[in-house]
DNA sequence: TTGTATGCGTTATCAG
DNA sequence: CTGATAACGCATACAA
């Protein structure tokens, strides 16, 4: 609609200038101290008369506060910081829409960086980040193995200073964090796997170091020896849909032997694995069993749909900005409930 | 690693306070032009002394210069502001990937805001945005139908203050767009089905007033008509896998009739149309033929994989972020090229 | 209720 | 090469 009084933005006097509100004010006829407190402040204090001749004025002039001038102001903004190792992967997008929604909810404005899950890079933007001395950091990275006394330290440095962190999935360190347990997920599917039936399995992770593979991994196969079984392959591979493609081709083309079924960290390595499969003519769930973790939309979307570790994504999301905005315990861990899903990808083994 | 000199952040002077320019000049004993100076600007005008000097202080104190106050007193930022409707939409976080690569290549901070594809809400996210003072502007929404003097205004204040816009997939707004022809590829899937064979087609739309269900409706009822078919059924339903459920499963519900073919405006409503047909033990590709819109990742992992036109997502983000930085004429349109993919979901209809 | 004056952390101009 | 000092746009304590 085309808005009641128009807004006649752009005066022909400001060229190229944003408006201030130094503008506004000399337009409504009134001092600086009221032009701000009736485009901010409370409007409590002000005469109804101003209130409208600011308020006009600020309409004609199109002004937007300038956030860094207030911020330096007030010194404190109204923003969060999320850091992401791939915002393309649903596993960080679904996590995002959670911050986002909780932001929004907040009034906060969501900052996005992506640290392409190298820890240098990540602590490189943590440092600028800290610049923007936003209310909350949020990092939902893909932690490495190693010390990492340097991020402590620059995290550590900004919440001395008043800022609020929450971690997401990378427990372990002194600050608030949301987590899963991994290991105990994993080793969970394995038993009921192994109680489905299939007896040689083969898993296929991600690279050294990377925490959640080989929690993960590690999980899987501890269920595996629970369950008296101790013979299985494991298989390292790129952490993306395309190495898990490669890691089902080289397995196949290697001779499947008598594995029976396929675990992969994560649903998008599991998918490039079903794709794999299929593209060797095989038909997954049926020749072979195949299992995921995270349980994103798409593995809902596959046939056989896919069986997986169903981990509360978006809510974590959630939690982790409510978990930042509490500002409890630095060293506060919340865990987040997961879910075996047997899907059709594991139908029971044919012995 | 542990970092060589490791920086000794948080000195025990400054409590709950973020160390300034002014705190690192002082500990340096130098003067705050000069600390500023090695910091920031040229670092050729300073002593080599001073700079070592200068550099330990800031190591020392774990100092991250405030960019809310360089912003104020430059009167510029090193940010972009991305608008999208749902970041969780794969759709989008592969725009915002791009975006988000060629932010960091050009040494620019990206801040995110969803608007959950309503205009009012788009409009006054805008707004707040404006108020960051963004180096750039991008807006990737759903364009709506019906005048939108509000939001051109808005964009308008903007670029009449420096700012640049640039905007994906909503054409014939006065601004730099990328975009996609999203009748003409419509209109060629439709022909490129019918010449194999389909004859009876459904369309799964999502509401009135989106531009782009719109347009892609459009396409291809224009392509079956050019290819002699005059008689199709339109759904109208949610803009999303669930809606695309929905409208299968209605369909299902209602009688398939002699419906040879559903098309729906986009992938990720396919998917949901591809489940429901699973889910009422019918077969795509097979018992009936199924066809979407964007080229997501997912749409290669289902079985059968599914036919759809393919969408430069990732790339549309970079370009959208060149076009913007290039701040070429604002009216410019920059056109991707589209192409139909074939797949198992669409094989030739069974006479 | 309104206006004045000062400060926020930086940059940039201008003398030394 | 270095150091005062005036902006930057806004908030706010204080005075009127």
């Amino acid at each position: 609609m085309g808005g009641k009084t128009h807004s006649n933005t752009s005066g022909p006097v400001l060229q190229g200038r944003a408006p201030t509100l130094a503008d506004v004010a000399r337009e409504a006829g009134v001092s600086l101290a009221t032009a701000s407190r009736v485009l901010n402040g409370s409007t409590r204090t002000v005469g109804k008369d101003n209130v409208t001749r600011v308020l006009r004025a600020a309409d004609k002039l199109g002004y937007a506060p300038n956030l860094s001038a207030q911020a330096t102001a007030r010194g404190s903004t109204r923003t969060v910081a999320l850091v992401v190792s791939d915002i393309a992967d649903p596993y960080f997008s679904s996590l995002a829409a959670g911050v986002l929604e909780r932001a929004e909810d907040a009034g906060l404005i969501v900052t996005m960086a992506v640290a392409d899950r190298s820890a240098g890079q990540e602590l490189r933007i943590v440092t600028t980040l800290r610049g923007h001395r936003p209310h909350v950091i949020i990092i939902a990275g893909s932690r490495l193995d190693g010390p990492q006394d340097d991020l402590i330290d620059e995290l550590g440095a900004y919440t001395a200073a008043g800022g609020r962190v929450a971690l997401i999935s990378q427990p372990g360190l002194p600050f608030p964090t949301v987590a899963i347990d991994n290991t105990g997920a994993a080793k969970d599917l394995a038993l009921a796997l192994a109680g489905r039936g299939y007896g040689r399995f083969a898993v296929i992770r991600g690279p050294d170091g990377l925490h959640t593979s080989r929690d993960r991994c590690d999980g899987f196969l501890a269920g595996l020896a629970q369950a008296g079984i101790e013979e299985e392959r494991v298989l390292v591979t790129e952490f993306s849909e395309d190495g898990g493609y490669a890691a089902g081709a080289r397995l196949i083309a290697d001779g499947l032997g008598n594995v029976e079924l396929l675990f992969a960290v994560t649903d998008v390595m599991a998918l490039g694995v079903m794709r794999a499969l299929r593209d060797a003519g095989l038909v997954p769930g049926r020749d072979i069993g195949v299992a995921g973790f995270d349980d994103i939309a798409a593995a809902m979307d596959v046939d056989p749909a896919l069986t997986t570790v169903r981990v509360p994504l978006r809510d974590m999301g959630r939690r982790a900005m409510d978990l930042a905005l509490s500002g409890t315990d630095p060293a506060e861990v919340v865990w987040m409930p997961t879910t075996c899903v047997i899907r059709g990808s594991t139908r029971d083994a044919l012995v």
